[in-house]
Parts: C-alpha cells; sequence; structure tokens
DNA sequence: ACTGGCACTCACTACAGTCGAGTGCTAGCC
DNA sequence: GGCTAGCACTCGACTGTAGTGAGTGCCAGT
C-alpha cells in the first residue's frame, strides 16, 4: 500500500519528535506540537499503517512509537529538509579551522569541532597518501649508512623514514639521488611512483644501483605502510546516550570499535565529495555498530577527495543537522588544503 | 594507635579480595580465602580498627568492607609485593614493540600493548620536544616566499612547519641558512634554541636579516605549539567497570577528561624513570579523575626522561601488576629510543 | 587476647496493587 | 469513504510490604 502525503507527514514528525525528547510519540503529543489538522485517532490509524510496513514500531503495547532503521531510512531520503547552519555555527567553523598552522592542526582542530557541533563522535582520516602527489622529496644523511627520506605531499602531509644503506655513501651520491628522485617524481600520484622509481633504478648514470634499490622499497613501504591515519574526538558524548533506548544499553562494543582503525576506515569507503552518505544502523556492515548510524563525506582540494570524515551517534540522531554540518566542515578543510 | 602486623594483613587481603572479586568483602570470606590463622570474630575487631583509621569503609551497614583512598594509599606503600611480569607477558612486549619501523609506530604500539596488557585506558606521551635535541634541520623551498622547515629530534621525531618569507629569497640564501642554522644548533637542547637563533641572526655576514627574524619566530613556534602530543587507547575498558560501585556510576566525566589534552599532560608532571608514581582518587587534581587511579612514569633513553607514559582506571585495580608492567614498557620503549 | 554466640541492620528480591499513557476498535458523523 | 469521539483494554512504571540473608557489633566465656 503507498503512503499518502499525510502519513509521511505523521513519520516526519515522529522522527523529528523522537530525536528531540528521546521519549517514544504518542498520538495525542504528536497533533498537539505539529499542526497535523487531523485528530489523534486518525493519526492512530496512519500509525498502524506505518507500524505495518515496517517505518516505526513500539518498544511496547502501552507505549509510543519510535522510528524502525527503515523509517530513519526514509525520513533522510524523502522527508527532511536540509537545515542550513545557524550564522553562529558557520563563524564557529571559520573561526576554529583559520588558525590551523599545519596539516596536523587542520585535522585535529576539525575533528574536535565536528564533535563539538554535532555532540557524537567525531571521525576525520588524515588525506590519504595514495590519492596525493609529491611536491617535494628530501634526502637527509643521518649517518654514512642511514638516510632519512621526507615527503612532502600536496596536500601538505609530511612523512618520513628512516633507510638503512647496503653500504656507505657520499654526501654526493645522496645529493644526486634527491635530484634525479625529484625531478622525476615530483608532480605524480603517489601510486604511480613505484613503477617511476623502477625506471630510476635502470639508469646507469646513477651510481649506486644498490641504492635505487633501496629507493623502491621505501617509497613502497611509505605509500603502503601508515597508509591511512585516522583521528577520533568526542567519545564522551556516546555516554549522553548511555540509555537502554539507544545503543542497546551497551556502548561497550562502539568504543571498541571505535580503537580499531580497520573499522572507522571501512566509514570511508565510499565517500564523495560534495553529497554526505548515511549508513543507518543496521546498514553498517560492521556488527558492533549496528544500534549507530554514521554520516560521512569526503574532502580535499577542489572536488577531488584525499579523505573522509564524519560523525558517529545513536541512530537516533539529528541527521538534517548533522549532515549540513559534516558537508560545511568537510568544505572548509578542503578550502584550507588548497589554499595551503 | 599503631597497626600491628595482622591488622595490615588483614588490609592487605581485604585490598586484594576486593580487586579480584569487585565486590565488598566481609569477614567469614576473608579468613576462608586467607590463612589468617584466627576466627572471622577477630578479624571483625581488626576492620572496626581499620575502619576507624579511615582505610576501609563499608558502602552499608549489612555490608562487607570496601578500601578507601587511603586504604589503597598504604597498601601501594608498604604492603605489597613487587609483582614479577609473567614471561608471557614479557615476550609479548618484546614481539609486539620490535616490529616498530618509526616513532610514531613505536608509541602508537606501546599505548596499545599498555592498553592490554593491563587492561585500564593507557596513555603515552610523545617524546617531549623541549627536553630533546636538535640532531638535523633542513629548510625545503617550497616556492620563493615559503619555506618548509623539517626538524629531527635525537629521538627520532620530525617536527615541521610552513614559513612564510617577507620577500622572495635565492635558493642559495636558503642553503646558507640551512648550514649556518645546522653548525650552530645540532646538539643543542631545544629549550636552548631560541638564544642559539637570537645569536646568528646579529651576525651579519649572513644575507637576509630578515630571513633570520623569521627564523626566531619560527622555531619559538616550533618549540612551544604542539608542544606536547599524547595518544591514548583502551577507553573501552573503563565501559567494562561502568558500576555504580566504581567510576561513582558515571564514565562520562572521565571520558572527558580524557580528550582535553592539558589535563592528560598533568598526569606526567612529576614522572621519573624508573619509579612509578601512583596517584589514587582524590589525590587526582583533576575532579573529574577523583575516582580514578593513575600509574606513570617517565621513559627515555637510559635515565633521561623524554616523556611519559601510564595508566589509568577505577581506583579498584591490580596496583603491584599495573605497576610492574607500566614500568616494563617504559623501560622497552627507552631501550628502543636509544638504539634509534 | 581470642572465640562463639546472638541480636540487629539493611540491601535486595519478590509480589501485589495502583496509576496512567497510549492503543485498537467500533459506532456515528460529514 | 474518510474522519472523529468514545471506550475498553494493555502493560510498563511506580509504590508499599514482607521475607531473606550477608554481614556486623557486642558480650560473655575460655
Amino acid at each position: 500500500m503507498a503512503l499518502d502525503d499525510r502519513k509521511l507527514d505523521v513519520l516526519r514528525a515522529i522522527v523529528e519528535d523522537y530525536v528531540a525528547t528521546q521519549e517514544p510519540v504518542g498520538s495525542r503529543a504528536l497533533v498537539e506540537r505539529h499542526s497535523l489538522g487531523v485528530s489523534p485517532a486518525t493519526v492512530r490509524n496512519d500509525m498502524a499503517v506505518l507500524e505495518e510496513e515496517g517505518y516505526i514500531r513500539q518498544p511496547h503495547t502501552s507505549a509510543g512509537r519510535v522510528p524502525t532503521d527503515r523509517g530513519y531510512r526514509l525520513f533522510v531520503d524523502r522527508l527532511s529538509k536540509v537545515k542550513p547552519l545557524s550564522p553562529a555555527e558557520r563563524r564557529a567553523i571559520e573561526r576554529f579551522l583559520v588558525g590551523a598552522v599545519d596539516l596536523d592542526d587542520v585535522v585535529h582542530r576539525a575533528v574536535r569541532l565536528l564533535a563539538q557541533l554535532t555532540r557524537q563522535v567525531a571521525v576525520v582520516q588524515y588525506p590519504s597518501l595514495a590519492r596525493s602527489s609529491v611536491r617535494h622529496l628530501e634526502l637527509v644523511p643521518v649517518s654514512t649508512t642511514r638516510l632519512l627520506i621526507v615527503m612532502i605531499t600536496d596536500t601538505g602531509r609530511v612523512e618520513q623514514r628512516i633507510v638503512e644503506l647496503p653500504e656507505p655513501t657520499s654526501v654526493e651520491d645522496v645529493e644526486n639521488l634527491t635530484r634525479a628522485l625529484n625531478e622525476k617524481l615530483v608532480g605524480s600520484k603517489l601510486v604511480d611512483t613505484p613503477p617511476l622509481v623502477a625506471e630510476l633504478a635502470e639508469q646507469a648514470n646513477l651510481n649506486q644501483p644498490a641504492m635505487n634499490a633501496l629507493a623502491v622499497v621505501l617509497l613502497e613501504t611509505l605509500v603502503e605502510r601508515h597508509e591511512e591515519r585516522i583521528t577520533i574526538a568526542g567519545t564522551a558524548n556516546l555516554a549522553r546516550f548511555h540509555t537502554p533506548l539507544d545503543l542497546a544499553g551497551s556502548l561497550r562494543p562502539v568504543l571498541e570499535a571505535l580503537e580499531e582503525e580497520v573499522i572507522l576506515l571501512k566509514l570511508f569507503d565510499q565517500v564523495k565529495a560534495g553529497s554526505a552518505i548515511v549508513r543507518i544502523g543496521d546498514e553498517n556492515e560492521v556488527a558492533d555498530l549496528r544500534t549507530t548510524s554514521v554520516v560521512s563525506t569526503g574532502y580535499g582540494p577542489g572536488s577531488t577527495v584525499v579523505g573522509g570524515l564524519g560523525v558517529l551517534g545513536p541512530t537516533r540522531m539529528d541527521y538534517p543537522a548533522n549532515i549540513a554540518t559534516v558537508r560545511a566542515v568537510a568544505r572548509y578543510v578542503g578550502d584550507l588544503l588548497t589554499q595551503h
């Protein structure tokens, strides 16, 4: 059976009220707080249908209704209106991010800002190495058999690693290698660098082929390892919701999941720039997060994506507001990266 | 009144049992589980004295006894025997830390290891910049008016920051400056660098005095800002203890405190290498942590201290085991830093 | 100085009773 | 046909009472 407009209105009202009050909402309360223009009895009939269709449910017989995951999904897809940020929030975002001095700082501030504005757990992924490109490489001899390689990417991220050399190498050789590497690699995407380095290694005029071989290994580990870093903030916000109703009474599995980087990375699997994706309750693949919802999006200079960010909280969350905030923060962070 | 040996034995038994069972311990249970050689009634008399002296208390009239903060303090100071690590734990520490590739990785692994072994919240401070010394400086021109400064410390930490130059500067000038800075600064403690840089700025033979002035500013921010980084792990362990008895039923303030870097830094205020300090309940200055205990120590190459690490949990924790683990991990991390 | 015995306290559990929010259903109205 | 008013019903939340048992404090006896 198709849901007519009023039933959808009822569903929207239920979601909004439940999110606001955190309590099952009954028919009387509903008509009082929203001008639906019909009596409670009519609303009850509509509710019965909505329940049959799986959009809402009753925690127990003599209680009001609560949205199901499916109900939230419908709400997010078709019923919620975009909630523009308040000027205060907009200002908060600007003020908070403007003072950032380097990439670490941007990410750090962004994650705290998100947590503060949404009052949820915020998660921000550092700009992914693989998706950014090389701006500069520097080789610093630490001893005759040790090199520090420092790589700067176009997103401002700096990675470094110590390399052990198979044989002592002169400072001149290191300088030559630095020059060659920079000529060859600057501007190319990081994922593309290993073959380029391999090419370099074949060039006979570069002394120390052994050293080149090493550079290959090094770059590979640079690209593969340590790959994706992530920070979170606002876990304390979870405790605010520690009621049997949401989070099913146990936030421990959620806290545990939040400590697993692998799990966090999954949150940003399919993010795109500009539009947010919302995963509601069961839609999350990770079992421990089945009682939570995730709002995430991608960010990067322009419309490219070099990382993801988002918030996580009980399914009972203010989706329109969180979506707006997440997108706004992502845009500001992206802008900061371009300025960089 | 002085506490005789048996009363101390009783206190020790109470602490041990309470830590193990998490339940108030009564006189009968006590004589059953520990061979005290006396009857429950006698133990009760001892308990009455201990309670009068403030070492234990009764949650309610008809319940067993629970140690007070003061009781734990006495226990830690005089009653607990050092609990040597099990070979398995020792192996776990080695295996876990050996694979670390760089400083970030060492810290990261250490904090997770600590959380896992102690089943508490683990906190590890990155090697402090101020307390380490300069191994190498590198200036990388990003554009004609922008420099990236990269600093490598003797603990393997790498810091970088972008500097805006007041006027375009040639690559040669940058190279000169790099050389001068390295000559002057390598080997000196970071806290001592600002005056050294000021000296440099006065040397007339360095072209671009403006640039030098900038270097001063830069170094200052490098030293002051971002100063102390800290990571934590194992917050999920807190949820295991979320009972009215410990943590006073609310872990939210604790989670909040754990998000404040300033508060975390205080945990490592007075750490020394080798010996652990224990702050029990009320002894913590931070109000939100009054229901928790902190075991912390310093680490660094040799017997120097470049950072702190420790664990935090409910006052009802296994102090001897945690002290042993914290010290062991600190020693291993210190060793890793010397190898570096 | 220690112990056995005993009266006492009090959290905890189970159970019964009341209250009320909210529902589903039916008869009637527009 | 759709909406509404009225009403009986359900069931969780809360309250009060009684019973149970772990644990204590105290006292008299060894």
